[in-house]
DNA sequence: TATTTATAGTTTCATTTGAAACCATATGCA
DNA sequence: TGCATATGGTTTCAAATGAAACTATAAATA
């Protein structure tokens, strides 16, 4: 009877990149949390509608990679608290133009130095060729799915 | 006024990582669940109790990386389908002693190479020398959590 | 010994999440 | 035009999750 393979999860690749990931995110969520008392998604929307003014709540969802259940949750608490403005599109009544607001703006404008300054923490633990290698193999394994997007 | 910094997601280091560490994780898990009807929290408490028979759930917490409710919760489905038995232990009857029972084994022995293949299969998108860098980033990253408890 | 404090594990309750059903509008086509 | 089908977005319902309270037992100490 052959002997069975043993899973080691300490050397196991996705175990091991999913705990790394989790606890980067939550990491920097559990800020914005606590000082700005928005979710993540929330927090997503709101980037994504930084740099794309005017969008349709489905092309949030394709820009921040999360199904159009979540953004319409995310965003329903966001218009509620006068960040996101929301109005109905004229040319297809079905569809809703989502803006930032200024309130808005100004929140975003906070989060992201403070993000910013996260993922220089993380790679500060690289040294140079890390760096360059880890992007590398990003690319390798994951080719940034908007890329093609915008 | 300063123009403000805008967060790009597609450059950003925590999320490209979380979304590739969800996608793989969710990839192999939907794997299992839909074959063998076991949650990733499960399948991890399977695991540990293949590497070390006989703990109690505190230890699997350990091992595993989860907090005592899930585990507990899991531990509960697990019993149920007879594939880990628990048996008060006899020098502290609050603690609980987990094995994993046979048809537990044979499960376990066909999830491994499942979730290796999948593994393998990641790997393969990089060359040798990316694959080494990635695993001296992670460890620089997320110096493995369990080796010192071994 | 009696009393406090700590620990192992479970349960409860509130919140989050996901899947499917749903509503309104738009489009394709007979 | 009228009917079938597709799409954008919301709601509903059930399952998953997390935090706090709880039960049982053990250890520490007065």
């Amino acid at each position: 009877m052959p002997k069975s393979l043993a899973l080691d999860f300490d050397r196991f690749l996705p175990y091991r990149l999913s705990v790394l990931a989790n606890t980067v995110s939550q990491d920097i969520a559990s800020e914005y949390e606590q000082r700005f008392g928005l979710s993540v998604t929330q927090w997503r929307v709101m980037a994504a509608l930084w740099r794309h003014d005017d969008l349709a709540a489905r092309d949030v969802a394709r820009h921040a990679a999360m199904d159009k259940v979540a953004i319409s949750r995310a965003v329903a608490g966001l218009v509620e608290r006068k960040l996101v403005s929301r109005r109905v599109a004229t040319h297809d009544r079905r569809e809703s133009r989502l803006r930032l607001r200024a309130a808005g703006r100004r929140i975003h404008d906070q989060i992201v130095p403070l993000a910013l300054e996260h993922e220089r923490r993380l790679l500060q633990r690289l040294n140079a060729d890390e760096q360059a290698w880890l992007l590398r193999i990003l690319d390798a394994l994951a080719p940034s799915p908007e890329t093609a997007l915008d």
